[in-house]
Order: C-alpha cells, then sequence, then structure tokens
DNA sequence: AAACGCTGTTTCATTATTCAAAACACTCAG
DNA sequence: CTGAGTGTTTTGAATAATGAAACAGCGTTT
C-alpha cells in the first residue's frame, strides 16, 4: 500500500482503518479487487484485512455478491463512544422541540480543528432535505455552525483556520480572507448568533447558535437550516430566539459536561 | 497478548478490535499499563496499538488523566453502516410514538446468531428505566425480542440456539430445556407476539411484536420493557395492539427492506 | 469449445515489522 | 531518599505481514 504509514506506529492497525474509511455512503460495498485497485495495494493484503475484519463482524460480506460492507461491531463501537453517550443521548429531545418549533432542519456539531464534526441532526418536515450526515465533518470557515464555533473558541483554534488562508471558496459566497474572516468572527461573538449566506452550498442558508455549559464552557453547536429560498430576513429574530431557548435547555441538563 | 488469533487473518488488527472491546460503558477510560495487564499483554504493545489508535482518531486522549477513551472515528463509522441508515433512521420516529403510547421503554432489535442486538431504543418517560445500550448483544432465549425473532426466523437458526441446551438460567425463570422453548416458540408464532416474565432479570416485563418488510420478510423486532410490578395483566392485548401498529408502521415505510 | 477477462483465494520465499523485556524518565506518597 | 506507580523509548530476536505468481471459478466473447 502507498500510503503514508507513520513509522513506530502500528501499520496494520493503520491500513485497517484507512481501508475502512472507502467505505462511505456513496459507495459502501466494495470487492477485493476493486478495492485493492483503489488503495493501490496488492489484492492479497487486502484480502486478507478483510477477512479478519469480517471475522471481527467490522465488516459482513454479502452472500450473493460477495462484496464487502461496515458491520455491526463499529454501529457497537460507535454508540459506546461517550460524547455520543453524554452529548447527543440529552440533546436529541431538544432538537426535535426546536426542529418542530423552525420547520427546518436542525443539527448539532462540534469544533474538530479547521472543520466541524456533525454529531446529531433532526430532519426539516418539509420535503425539501439537506444532505449532511451525522459524524462526517465540513469545513468551519464556510458553515454557520462553523464560524459561530470559531468565534467562541479560544484565539489558538481560530488561528489554525486564519493560517490557511486563502480559504478554500466553496461557493460564490464563501469567505476567503483572513482579514474578512476576522471581522466576520468579531460580529458573530457581538451579536451570538452566526448566518451562513450560501457559503458552503448555493441556495443553502444556515443560522447557528452557541450552547455553554453551566460553567460556561463552550459545549457545541446548534443550528437550524433551510433553502434560501425559504428564508425570510424579517423571520431571522425569531429562529435566532427559538435557538437561544433550545440551547439554554441543553445548558440546563448538560450540567458541567466538557468536550 | 494470549488472545486465541486465527492463523492466516491479520494478527494486529485482531488486537486492535479486541482492545477497543475493553472500552465498555462501564469502564470507558483506560491507562497503558492497566490495560496491558487487563489483557495479559505486553506494556510497549499495548502502548504503541494505543498510539497508533489515537493517532487515527480512534480512540482520543485526555490530556490530563493521560487516559484513553473512544473517540469520534468511531462515531463517525458506526453511523454510516448501513443497517443505521436504512432501520433506525426510518424507525426511531415510530419508537418515540410507542414509547409516548404505551408509556414504557421501547426497544427495536434483530437477531443475530444465538442473540440479539439492540439497534435503537427510546426510553421510557418514567422514572425507571432499563439499563439497556443501542449495540449491544443478549441472548435471544431469554428475552422477550429474542423469542420473538426466533420464533419466526428459519430452523437453522431457531436450531442454533436449540443446540446450546441447557441454556443459560439467567433468573429463575428462564426457559432452560430444548422442549419447552420449542413449545414456547410455537405459542409465539401462534398469538403473534412474545412475552418476557422476568426471564432475563427479576421485576423486568417485556412484550415483543415482529416488524415485517413489505415482501413479509422478517426485518426486526420491537418491544415494550417495564417494571414487573407496573405491569398489569388485562392491559397486555392493549400494549400488543400499540406496538402492532407502530410494526406496521414501519413495514410501510420500509419498503423491500432487507436485513 | 476454447480463450479471455474478470472475480476471489492460496501458496511461498523474502522482508520488514512487531514483539517483549528491560531500561528510562517522571510523578506521587510515605 | 526510596519505592511503587505511571507513560515512554530502546533493544535484538522472532514473528508475521507482504507481493508476485499461480490457482480456481464463472460468464462472455471469439
Amino acid at each position: 500500500m502507498r500510503m503514508d504509514l507513520d513509522k513506530q506506529l502500528n501499520g496494520s492497525v493503520q491500513k485497517a482503518f484507512l481501508l475502512l474509511e472507502a467505505f462511505t455512503l456513496d459507495k459502501p460495498e466494495w470487492g477485493v479487487s476493486e478495492l485493492a485497485r483503489s488503495l493501490g495495494a496488492n489484492k492479497s493484503t487486502i484480502y486478507r484485512l478483510l477477512a479478519t475484519l469480517e471475522k471481527l463482524g467490522v465488516l459482513q460480506q454479502n452472500r450473493r455478491s460477495e462484496k464487502y460492507r461496515l458491520g455491526l461491531k463499529l454501529f457497537e463501537l460507535g454508540h459506546r463512544v461517550s460524547i455520543h453517550q453524554a452529548v447527543v443521548h440529552c440533546t436529541h429531545p431538544v432538537l426535535e422541540e426546536v426542529a418542530r418549533a423552525i420547520a427546518e432542519t436542525v443539527h448539532l456539531a462540534i469544533l474538530e480543528g479547521t472543520h466541524i464534526r456533525y454529531l446529531d441532526k433532526v430532519e426539516s418536515p418539509q420535503g425539501l432535505k439537506i444532505s449532511t450526515e451525522i459524524g462526517s465533518l465540513r469545513p468551519a470557515h464556510c458553515t454557520g455552525l462553523g464560524k459561530m464555533l470559531l468565534a467562541c473558541a479560544d484565539s489558538e483554534q481560530q488561528q489554525a483556520v486564519l493560517d490557511a488562508t486563502p480559504l478554500f471558496a466553496q461557493t460564490a459566497n464563501t469567505i476567503v480572507s483572513a482579514a474578512a474572516l476576522r471581522r466576520e468572527l468579531a460580529e458573530i461573538r457581538e451579536r451570538s448568533f452566526a448566518l451562513d449566506r450560501e457559503e458552503y452550498e448555493i441556495g443553502l442558508i444556515c443560522v447557528a447558535v452557541p450552547i455553554f455549559n453551566q460553567q460556561g464552557d463552550l459545549v457545541a453547536g446548534l443550528s437550524a437550516s433551510g433553502p434560501a429560498n425559504r428564508f425570510r430576513e424579517e423571520a431571522l429574530p425569531h429562529y435566532v430566539s427559538i435557538l437561544k431557548r433550545g440551547a439554554e435547555k441543553i445548558r440546563e441538563g448538560i450540567g458541567n459536561f466538557q468536550l
């Protein structure tokens, strides 16, 4: 495998997880040969890795097609992750309330380096849905949640994003310069909510607020997203107030939990 | 490590996942030494495995305590598992409805060999909760869901359980003989719901029904569980009818989905 | 039918990696 | 200061992963 593996660390384990990364929602099934080709690795290596992971329940093999897909062991381990236990368990009901009140898709996310990670999601009851996936990452600089979380983060974390300027222009509206992003973050901190006006995807608007714990530490972000044509400027205060009430409710239930 | 590893298969990967198994909800944090001791393995082996898994995001290290816990990569991979996507996503709202209607904890589970695996759960609004974990396994022969799923399963799967007789007596009420279990399964098939009368845990009662897809294949099981002292015999038909309505609703939404 | 292209699987010698024991660095308690 | 507990790094020895090639199957094409 011509993957860059760190010396000192266990290469097989790294390979195994790099291999698991190939199983995305877009391509959930892989055969031995195609996967070996795609990873630039030897067939027998992949074959043995797949066989090992299948025996462990990490992958499961489709009898008919002989192809592999992610197995229930990962499902099990994923649910043991403490962040899931601690946060999502007690925040999900609030997300649902907010989603009902706003009638748009609601997300819960945290900052992870220069990206945000979606921890939970409740979809809009309306037809038009947003194609996010729980557990996945998105750049912080071009999402409402990302900018909100950055605005509340310490300067070290902000710098990590600003260092990467010019930032990747996801759409024509994406903020790409460090100066502009700095101004934007200051403004967000000021009014304590963030807006994403089609900065990640044309046609997609998002409003985000921060969630603090009872010690005042930033825990996560809460947002409502919907199609731009459904979004009315005058309704913004309404959205923000519902989101803020949700964040407050989570704060009450979450105690002194920290990331 | 004196773990039994299959020859031919990648040992490091097997070790890595055996190691991950140690991170349970009861003991979510491990240091290098204690984990090595607990697994009967060498410290440096565990050290490098932990370091590798941490670099991959599979584990994360607590700065203060230097201990490790499960990381967000597993959270992410867990949410990519297709069963989660396909089933839980569209069944969760129904579980909530049922939980509201019955006011007891509701579970969704599938049969996996001789055990059931909990895919989803909505807890009772009442104080007394059941200590199940999403993703975890329980023996099929002594749970309502397990007996229900077994009753609908093919004889091969039933035999796998019956072969293990005398079955493990979880409580004094557990069915332990093959003949008795066979009779029980026949009766369950007859009336198309299963009861667990404190067969897994004293004080715990459970009612379960099957969920079929539109082709009539068994997909999963749906159950309501609660403390025995809250359970009234005459309310049973009421519980069953609510569960059955839930199962029917899922059937409508699930199309021809198969395990 | 036979040759082809495509699977997944197995073999085997070479190589590189992982291993375990011990030493090291550090913290905390007595 | 000593001792027992951490996590980390180093060692040579031994194990285990590796890739090329051969194999076995299954359809399609020639």
